[in-house]
DNA sequence: GGACTTGTGTGCCGGAGGTCATACAACGCG
DNA sequence: CGCGTTGTATGACCTCCGGCACACAAGTCC
């Protein structure tokens, strides 16, 4: 993907006229990273924010206690590192290049200076805030209510590209799989590697999944998604 | 609490200039709503804002199996509601009275008109989306990686008044009651009333809480802040 | 004052999930 | 190629918390 397509494609930036977005980009920069690279750790000052051209991106917390929490996973198209920007405090999180990849950088006093030029990208960013918020809160009320089963079955639909909400009727027959290890799986949900096995490796039994080293493929997307929706108990 | 001082406390609005204040204050309205009042419901449609001028109000969500989570409590000075408002779409909490309230009521459309007209204003909201973004995820981290006393000693910490985040020293000796039910204290926690009462019962005990109906008071802040600091297990 | 509601104190049991230990398969590298 | 690393699979055990049951205390309403 290229810068011109990134800003072209992103809703907060799409309505910047081209003039104002080759501006923009002589302001910024391509930043690249290896596998595994740090691009921001926790408690850095924020520099500016990154939009993904290529590779896949993990934002985490690690607890004091040694476990990790991965908050999101992140893909082309997509902006990340908003947040300390806007407020001007550290970072709330770390972000780790999970593949190589490459990023549009864009300082923070540019970011900024749009921002302040520009009502409807401010507008839109308030928005894309709340979004955030609205998952924050969903994921919240998930993790205090629901049992780990479903709320595998959920991560599974939402990382497999159907349902994010885990509302809606799932209407999607095909297979698809999905390339994250169980270990990353079990710091989304905040629990350990070894129930997200046992829990798969029964769903496999079923005939629900199949399974492969860093590789998940959802055979009854239906089946998952009565799963993810079942009431408690 | 007036009107008129809740614009000029509050910091998304102390920098209005007085006539523009007093304009806003034409297009609101005052509501009351008696203890246990619904001020709104999750998925109802957003009318507005409001702003406490008296009395404290509850942010809760029902979850489908019959369980209550309370996200946040909130006093005179403090406004809410802003979040559905911003995007436009259905509320996400319901906001519930503890007491009889008054509130400050500002039209959707009043509100966002200041947002438009005023950088500042909306560069103040940014900040406060990016704080409950904050403050949402290390709510996340502390439920996913901390027990349910630590977590209990943070939160009777915060209600108390001393050290929102947790962090730092806990400097003040005086001792501070707090007005909550144990089952409320549970509904913040996510977890159930019998548990959080064997904790405060085994703090009581220890000498580290006083308890009677509907009141906590924490005798020695040192201690339960040294709970809340522990590192796991 | 009596009946109802709301809040608190405790014992007991079962289950979900954490931890530890172990084994093994796949991949990566010198 | 062998060896270390990373990922998967599974058993045993233990702990914390949820749920139920019940008792009691303190308000509240008629």
């Amino acid at each position: 993907m290229t810068p011109g397509q990134f800003l072209n494609a992103h809703p907060f930036l799409k309505d910047l006229r081209s003039c104002e977005a080759t501006a923009l980009l002589r302001h910024s920069a391509i930043k690249s990273f290896p596998a595994r690279g740090v691009v921001f750790l926790r408690d850095d000052e924020a520099d500016g924010v990154y939009g993904i051209l290529d590779g896949s991106v993990m934002v985490t917390i690690e607890s004091s206690g040694g476990g990790d929490l991965i908050l999101r996973l992140l893909g082309p198209g997509q902006l990340f590192g908003e947040l300390a920007v806007l407020d001007g405090r550290c970072r709330t999180a770390s972000a780790i290049a999970r593949s190589p990849c490459s990023f549009l950088f864009i300082p923070r006093a540019v970011f900024l200076d749009v921002l302040a030029t520009h009502p409807d990208v401010a507008a839109a960013v308030m928005s894309a805030l709340s979004d955030y918020l609205r998952r924050s809160t969903r994921l919240i009320l998930e993790a205090t209510f629901l049992d780990v089963a479903r709320r595998l079955a959920r991560q599974l639909l939402e990382l497999s590209g159907s349902s994010p909400a885990g509302e809606g009727l799932c209407t999607t027959l095909q297979v698809s799989h999905i390339q994250i290890s169980q270990y990353e799986l079990a710091c989304m949900l905040g629990v350990s590697r070894e129930i997200v096995n046992r829990h798969l490796t029964s769903w496999r039994r079923a005939g629900l999944v199949e399974i492969s080293r860093g590789r998940i493929r959802v055979l009854d997307g239906q089946a998952i998604a009565a799963l993810a929706r079942e009431t408690s108990h």
